[in-house]
DNA sequence: CATGAATGAGAGTTCATTCAT
DNA sequence: GATGAATGAACTCTCATTCAT
């Protein structure tokens, strides 16, 4: 495949996005993304075999922009806390975001292929555990300076991911309120941060 | 609509109750249901107008049918602990149980009617709400009798629901063991329940 | 077939009419007639056997029922100018009445037989002839006694007829203005009345 | 929409337009004309919504395609008497053929859209109007070079129209015979036709 | 006579997918 | 590579008609 072609690919993850961000993933189909990208039903074909494999990659793009809200803006001084707020920043905005939100449509693409070992590894469960992880060795640093309380990390970042999944998919069936995230949000900060004496 | 269509009405809904446990909601057609039931096409359309109807009638089934853990078991002497305890025992086996399973299918129902405000408080919502409101009460009871620690019960409650409903997520999208679960709920007793000294 | 019957016929013919007014002849189901006359899909089968035959009675019953104009407040005296007014007049009343209107329910049945030489001299060629006859019979005698002028009756009533033959249809379909009625009605009168001098 | 596409419209509606010859309007599926035009049913689609949209096609490619009798065969010298008679023996022509005949189906298609007012005007009430206005404009030439009686135009033509459309309507239900035909343009004509002396 | 649940044929419509150009 | 017309399978839904009660 020529540069052309990565680049027109490309163009068509980058369209099919906002289709499925518009629509969900099941409701998505071939011709939706074929008038968004304006191109021909056969050229579709020629880079993607049905809507399966453009949400792959549309969830393998997401993945590779991902800002890693740990990495930026963190310099060696700025206070675990301090990430951690902005990691809780970061989730609040998501859960919040009404529309630009592919949330319902990775749910279901995910509900489809949950007996498909490779989509559920390397999606669903790659994200959870690493973000985990990354969330576990913040919590540990902040042990360490004295920040955090005392706790098992692992599992403290893994209820919080889970909470945070919780409120992720009832933002998508009952919806939740602003006021609902920070008090979630504070109710862990306060199991978590020690008070400054 | 005479006894006997009432009879049937029941029997196509616990048809096909069974259909979307299996298929999820959005994959089954009025044809799966017809060919699950044995009737005949226009039969089905005598009952209901169509998937969402019947799935919707599937919902009202459940919440009429769930088992009230709270009520059912529980003397005047039974231990708030134990109460708490058994509520955890049967979310956790609900979480665990992957074949009679709606979740799937219930998810994919509030996504497709997230829009749908009658839909969307009568039962995500309600859902919700309602497990709730019996949390906080117990665990406010619970505080009263010295056996849990002084809390927000409200609060409490809701973080409780969210993690479950997390969990509930994942089970369905990357799966969880039942020691991810065993150690969940161990961090929510641990915190909530006050050690006897 | 007994008396109760009868009248159980009668009603639903009579109820079926307004149906058929209401939305013509071939837009009309079984199911439209079972739920007008609110009685049973079986029931409705004892005594028609499709929409055709209930049609077919509803004609009947019109021409039956049918005020004949000619005879009714028609006294030996009664100037011939004037009986062709109150005609007219009557024609007129009908062209213009946009409910209560079974004329675009009759062509299509006309047409959907239109190859049933039983049905096609029954209806539209009896009503067709016997106003024709009549009308000629009027003509004839106004000439007699000289309130008309000498002219072809029978061809100058079959005029009249397809004349308002051709309003008719163009009211249920461009439709047509009480303006353009009065202005033909004028033309059939100054084509035939004798001017007093 | 390519020339290979127009070309394909094209034969749709003049195959489509057969079929409404034979079967009239309302009885003609849209599997009848995937059959008589010998493609696929999503094919179809592809170039009509639905039979309505077809039958207007059929009408528009009618309204295209009509000859003009009035400028046809007419040259400067051509006395208007026989531009009538010409245009009335077109007229028999269309009542008697009893194939080939698009009236059925066109009354029904009105009929069905007589609340339509695009519909409405477009079609029957152009027709109509057109008809009228270029018969009257016949009938003002006639009377200035002295062919024909003092009459109104407007009026006279008028009328003929709706004789016609009455002789129209009456030959798809009752039917009706050359001879009928031939009296009532006799009629007419004696009517306008100043005899020569 | 009367009921109304049940049937199944058939119409409408949409889509993934192919293939000649 | 790219096009877009064409296909046909699959689904939704409605009705006339029957038949056990």
């Amino acid at each position: 495949m020529g540069e052309k072609s990565v680049q027109k690919k490309q163009y068509i993850v980058e369209t099919a996005r906002k289709v499925f961000m518009e629509k969900g993933y099941k409701n998505v189909t071939m011709k939706d993304i074929v008038e968004a990208c304006d191109i021909s039903r056969g050229g579709l074909y020629l880079y993607f075999e049905g809507t399966a494999e453009i949400f792959e990659a549309v969830l393998k793009m997401e993945s590779e922009e991902k800002d890693d809200v740990f990495s930026e803006n963190v310099t060696e001084e700025t206070m675990v806390t301090d990430i951690l707020m902005m990691f809780l920043k970061e989730q609040k905005k998501e859960l919040l975001r009404r529309k630009n939100n592919l949330t319902t449509a990775s749910y279901e693409f995910y509900f489809e292929n949950s007996k498909n070992r490779k989509i559920r590894d390397e999606y669903p469960r790659k994200r959870f555990e690493q973000a985990t992880e990354t969330l576990a060795a913040l919590i540990e640093e902040g042990m360490q300076n004295g920040e955090f309380y005392e706790v098992d990390a692992q599992m403290m970042a893994r209820n919080i991911m889970f909470l945070i999944e919780g409120m992720k998919v009832s933002s998508q069936t009952m919806g939740i309120t602003e006021e609902m995230v920070d008090q979630e949000f504070a109710y862990i900060v306060q199991n978590l941060v020690a008070e400054e004496e």
